[in-house]
DNA sequence: CGAGGGTTTGAAGTGCATCAAATAGTGTGG
DNA sequence: CCACACTATTTGATGCACTTCAAACCCTCG
């Protein structure tokens, strides 16, 4: 089933993912022989809320929302994933039920690997159960923060905190930055409307002197960033690891 | 240092938090003779944001407060817990770095355990790190929910939404349950300020028919609730395990 | 009884959403 | 290369939700 060339590449994502990073090539490639690449169009869904899941996913290229609907058919946007993220993985200790739904946002290409062998190779190998550990305990501080930025952040804050972890850390001044994605998608990452998100934008732009045309995003000086950002979060820039 | 009645009561302890139930005797026991009771008067600080993580904590008795605070000086309520509830534990895959403050809103009985016991024994005890993984999913959850609620419902719908959970979950109609702590506490719990809280109170009474006096809410009927607060969510009632 | 915190109420302001409409941008077929 | 359709984005006007500040009311505990 598996190409010899595909599985190179496989075995080379791996490396990037932590969930599979450091482990022994033996478990690598009992992952890597049940993996299949699949193409996946802008738009599609990838699987629904309370779905049983056989699989979880490695982002190859493309980008991923994980989002929840209401009753009243408003979504809210857990989270937004690119190349090397992993997404499903927390299905296994979810009674095998997805928490969230899934969709491409943009034509994207996948790793699909059965949570059966997540499952199985987590009890046997001490490392993947650790890595396992480190994955949920970061998203578990993300999370946090989410929740904290909801709480206590305005609209503007909320954007220049993201725009904020766009920026190469160790680069101070004279940053030019891309949107990830488009500013609709963008808006419901943040919590917020399109038109909330355009007129924050707005704000930002004026309280913190940086140029916008498009997705491209023009910092002269970080600091008028952080100084308009930070003040309403209680960690301090720039932010290790959201 | 560990008396032999209080020991008991800590191995009592242990089977109902679920980090802890199905151990074999002898890793509780390890946990146990490490254990050390305190007492926590309301108000006082148990550790704080950022400080090395050298215990957590199992909660016998009182209500403690998880939170963080910003530089301006508000607080982001993570969490409020009480009874056979553990906090702390998390900062073993966190560096070794608290991520929250923790402070007793009542008086309050805790059982501090070494975080390198934790950390050595889920090396050594695959139950140990089973119940490590279903603890944290279970947390996940919560504040997957959570984000959810601060999207997409009002302050009202937050407060039935509370108050559904707060009853049995058997029980339909002629419920009577107390809030179980105090309105300004439980208004920064569901991310508002109290005054909010009261007013939204009053809408919530005045759409569902429930009637409060004090700390005493009486629930008539639970579908009227529900039909309120659950609209606005991706759950329908009774939410499993928030 | 009086002090102090918890809780409610009132008045006014802010932030964000909503609805509607204009504008910019992108891809299509001609 | 243009006209068109369609989507993304912005802007304007208005309304609702929540906060803020101030003051009153309660309750409880010394």
């Amino acid at each position: 089933m598996v190409l010899w060339a595909e599985k190179e590449e496989i075995l080379g994502l791996f490396k990037e993912t932590p969930l599979f990073s450091g482990l022994t090539i033996e478990t690598q490639k009992i992952f890597a022989n049940t993996a299949v690449t699949c193409s996946i169009p802008k738009g599609q869904v990838i699987y629904m809320e309370e779905n049983h899941a056989d699989f979880f996913y490695i982002i190859k290229k493309g980008w991923v929302k994980l989002f929840r609907e209401t009753f009243d058919g408003t979504e809210a946007v857990i989270d937004i994933l690119s190349s090397s993220h992993i997404f499903g993985e927390f299905s296994i200790f979810d009674n095998g039920i997805y928490s969230s739904s899934a969709q491409a946002v943009e034509d994207s290409i996948l790793i699909s690997l059965p949570t059966s062998i997540l499952k199985e190779q987590i009890e046997k190998d001490p490392k993947l159960a650790f890595n396992m550990f480190a994955v949920m305990s970061r998203y578990q501080r993300q999370q946090d923060k989410k929740i904290e930025h909801l709480t206590l952040q305005t609209t503007s804050q909320r954007i220049g905190c993201f725009l904020l972890r766009l920026c190469p850390q160790n680069q101070k001044t004279d940053i030019v930055i891309q949107l990830p994605y488009d500013k609709i998608l963008l808006a419901s990452r943040l919590g917020m409307k399109p038109e909330s998100f355009s007129r924050s934008l707005n704000i930002l732009r004026d309280k913190t002197g940086i140029r916008i045309s498009g997705a491209r995003v023009e910092i002269d000086s970080i600091s008028q960033l952080t100084d308009f950002s930070c003040k309403g979060c209680s960690s301090s820039y720039p932010c290790e690891d959201i």
